[in-house]
DNA sequence: TCAATATAGTTGATTTCGTCCACTAAATGC
DNA sequence: GCATTTAGTGGACGAAATCAACTATATTGA
């Protein structure tokens, strides 16, 4: 039988490989204007419509003096919208603009366009094959939330 | 038949779920002191012993006068040492000292440690299953390999 | 052969990213 | 009411990353 340690080398050997291939590891995200964190604040908002900074620190777990001079920097330039929380007096629900939500789309555009890419070298076959392992590997490890962190 | 977008759009999906999922959008090594840059570093050396910093700031996709700047640091720490090259006047053999590697492995044992935690709720048939599908990924995107980038 | 060009690496200056701390104001819990 | 927590902001600072200029060696090719 396979030791523990043994998956947990595929695993790290995974990462290692994953990453880079997608092109991943780059602070500005697939070459747009926006670092990683930036453009992470869109897709947060994006899908989830209405929260607020605390929410998004805690997801992304990142400082909240930081975050709230990105939000600043993307209200400014008309990305997003805050409006008074109505139950909660110290707090802002956040939504992307139009011109936001248009953003928001190129930076997925960009995505989807590395993403194809990548995949042009794959038969049909192997696409779906690769697709069914992803699920598998989300599906396994989805299992495991909650309990944790 | 499933079309090449929707494809993608798992592809997508998988790699924003992941990333968080094994900790690794945090600028920080797995909490350790050195950034993801500086630590991929260690790796990239240990790999592939004696190669120049030229390869490095290619593979990895860094300025060089950022990378001279870390390489220095680690070499003044003790971690890493340097040798002229035979080959190129200009260029510099890199080493792990002992220390270097004990360091690396260091590093290698944090991340360990993390994707024991991670796994460590599922059950043997899951890991297995997990690790397989890891497997098939990275045997898929290795075919495309040496073509582009 | 030797001048033009390219490459490896270093350094200085600057910008951007991210953290830490102190603070205000509103919410929550006695 | 009063103490404690929480949401968000702002200043100060250090770390991370970029840009441009430079030295020295390699390479190219007329």
């Amino acid at each position: 039988m396979m030791s523990k340690d043994k998956i947990v080398q595929r695993v790290r050997a995974f990462n290692r490989f994953y990453m880079p291939s997608m092109n991943l590891l780059d602070n500005h995200y697939l070459g747009s204007e926006y670092s990683v964190t930036e453009s992470r604040i869109f897709f947060e908002i994006y899908e989830n419509e209405g929260c607020n900074a605390a929410h998004i620190a805690q997801i992304m777990n990142i400082d909240k003096s930081y975050l709230s001079r990105i939000i600043k920097s993307h209200e400014k330039n008309g990305y997003i919208q805050r409006t008074p929380s109505c139950e909660d007096g110290r707090s802002y629900s956040l939504f992307l603009t139009d011109q936001g939500k248009k953003k928001a789309a190129e930076l997925i555009y960009k995505s989807d366009d590395e993403i194809g890419s990548i995949l042009q070298s794959l038969s049909k076959d192997e696409q779906m094959r690769l697709a069914d392992a992803l699920d598998t590997i989300t599906e396994l490890l989805s299992k495991g939330k909650g309990g944790d962190q």
